[in-house]
DNA sequence: TTCCGAATTAACCAACTGGTCAACTTCCCT
DNA sequence: AGGGAAGTTGACCAGTTGGTTAATTCGGAA
């Protein structure tokens, strides 16, 4: 009944595109439409709002993104090797970002969630579902690691949000510098903050 | 010769305080007047531009900040102290502006970095130079730790960079959440990344 | 084949954006 | 005391903002 279109999805790609490589505040309505080859009218047809569009857009990622953590953290793979791989995973989104844009463009839930946090509540609660879900993966790797002496992690929740915490930075630090090379520092970072020592290899009991 | 006014140090305050409460895009020329008790006309008296005006600002801010933090990591400190001292002035900071604004407002300057590094370049480049400057201040305390024998630190730079990093994610943290609490954690995150466990109080030898 | 609901379009809106300007007021310094 | 530079004011600008509308065009299913 009535016809069908991909104009939906086309808008959700063009907003994500915009965010990430601009900001919230930046990217207009207008904008979105062009880049999206979609009239105005259009988009109120298929979203209610700019913050509605936005919601449905990270939404729609993060489940894509979510099949591809789901992978990356399969309980098949060594515990700090699926940190390290998903990292890897980053580095590499990273550097097709930056040949494509010509920037570093980091993590977009973060770089969002710093903006809108205190303007949009509808928005900053979804960001942080989001969030609390990502560092599920984090938390079971270190659990995992810790079961298997691979490292010492009495509160491996706490480990988890201090890996995550400081992944963050350094992808926020990597997207103001316009560097990847700042993202190479993560393996050895996240070695030190679980307390492997670069002697001992990954899946190597330490001490 | 002429009049004399402080216009410009209320249009300074403004600003910064509405960047910090919402955002940069989120925060007009109208509105920063407007709370500063401005016509914009005299705002466009003292400044060239909106950029102009942050860029402004932000370098007021960070000019005070820093005869603060010169005062916190004072060499006569043990030197893990000041990174732990420093980060509880951040806590206490946070905890007034909670109880001003209702909000944990996180750091201004990672906030409007993940803003707005893809769209100003003045702007971003001026943000690098204090992140620079301020990393400077862990950097010269770990290696002070690492000369003393407190910690480990073959590579000062790269592990301050890591609790620096950590310390933003932390503060983004709390701000998107909302809560102080999150805060707490940095002090046996750092220890955890600087390498002193939670028996050998600070200041005394490792190992 | 027809028909109904979904998709498209362009024209429109008021409010707001960052920014300009010329006239005017103040008051410091000589 | 008064000249002149610094500060103030409100009216003004063109372009953009997010959002609306009614008329129109399509196409899948009966």
């Amino acid at each position: 009944m009535g016809r069908t279109s991909d104009a939906k999805i086309r808008l959700i790609e063009a907003m994500i595109e915009l965010i990430w490589t601009g900001s919230y505040g930046s990217t207009s309505v207008d904008q979105i439409c062009e880049r999206a080859g979609v009239k105005k009218g259009s988009f109120y047809h298929f979203f209610e709002s700019k913050t509605d569009l936005a919601l449905t857009g990270i939404e729609h990622s993060w489940l894509e993104h979510r099949r591809e953590l789901d992978q990356t953290f399969s309980p098949v793979v060594p515990p700090l090797e699926r940190i390290l791989n998903c990292f890897r995973n980053f580095r590499k989104e990273q550097e097709e970002l930056l040949a494509k844009h010509g920037r570093v463009l980091g993590c977009p839930i973060h770089s969002l969630g710093a903006e809108i946090s205190t303007v949009d509540d509808r928005l900053r609660n979804k960001l942080q579902e989001i969030l609390s879900q990502f560092i599920l993966y984090y938390e079971c790797a270190v659990r995992d690691a810790d079961a298997q002496g691979i490292i010492e992690a009495p509160d491996a929740s706490a480990l988890a949000r201090i890996v995550f915490a400081y992944s963050e930075g350094l992808l926020l630090h990597a997207r103001m510098w316009n560097d990847l090379s700042y993202l190479d520092e993560f393996e050895s970072g996240a070695m030190i903050i679980l307390g492997v020592t670069k002697r001992s290899p990954t899946g190597v009991k330490k001490k």
